[in-house]
DNA sequence: CTGCCTCCCGTAGCCACTACGGGATCAAGC
DNA sequence: GCTTGATCCCGTAGTGGCTACGGGAGGCAG
């Protein structure tokens, strides 16, 4: 199990940062993850710098940022390349992008909820869920068109 | 233009719907749309009931339903197998993931927030920024799976 | 040395489209 | 009737970010 080389095997990299084996071998192929060493027999052998490079990474993107993103920040984070501004850059175009699908999540959630609850409240012969859908719901305000309408919904 | 024959050509049903022309044929690939009936040079012709049935499709995509639930709920939504139940519990469904991922954006926008606002405070050595992605910050928190790397999809 | 786990690699699949490109068809103006 | 320019045709490939599959080879404990 590479113990005694001080090295860890594809499998153990993945535990120890909690990332996919496959996944791993993704972020090498694009670039994103360095190709390491290998034993004689072909089979890769990680240290402490890649434990911590994909861990940051795992953190990127369960933060959301895209692998581009990524890319960037890592470079960023190279104590040499250090640009505190540039990665305030990238995280707050990221915030921004996460405010907009709360807000769209949030209108969302409420629509479905009035359509489910409006459901259990007593049996109504059109269907609220489907009516919601469907084309001629609620107030057919004159002049906006189909697409104005559903905008609307949102 | 088709207009004599009281039909609409491919783009401008794409119009009257909101959808690229594109998607339309995808949808018609994928069976969500019915094949129309074709102009002796092989020009599609829709009438009403594909506007509204696009309509529908439109309006479920929006509201972040899957390509198979809106499948669904066109079955449901014709009057002969119209079942109310089972459309609430496919809303219901999408409710329960709309809300999860809520609460997940809502983490991550105070996590981002937090660290953008850190970075404009004052100009600390180490970048608030790139600290949050680094090996030793707060709780780890494994045991996140695909469905939250995937809230970017919406 | 034998069994079993892990890792190798390449390829294909997932979702819901979008883009591309070269050719055919349409409606309208002259 | 003919030309023009917009529209539409079709098939294929690409997007992002992995995940799955499968057959074979490496590694290590007993």
């Amino acid at each position: 199990m590479l113990t005694k080389v001080r090295g860890l095997a594809a499998g153990q990299l993945a535990k120890a940062a909690g990332v996919n084996l496959e996944t791993i071998r993704y972020y090498e192929t694009i670039g994103l993850m360095p190709a390491p060493p290998r034993t004689p027999g072909g089979h890769r052998v990680y240290d402490d710098v890649h434990v911590r490079r994909l861990a940051f990474i795992r953190r990127g993107r369960e933060l959301g940022f895209s692998i581009e993103e990524v890319r960037a920040l890592l470079i960023l984070n190279d104590p040499r390349q250090g640009s505190c501004a540039e990665a305030k850059d990238i995280a707050a175009t990221h915030l921004t992008e996460v405010r907009h699908k709360l807000a769209d999540l949030t209108r969302l959630e409420s629509i479905l909820a009035a359509s489910v609850a409006r459901c259990t409240s007593e049996p109504l012969a059109p269907c609220p869920v489907l009516d919601m859908l469907g084309p001629e719901t609620s107030s057919p305000r004159a002049g906006m068109t189909t697409y104005d309408r559903s905008l609307d919904r949102l």
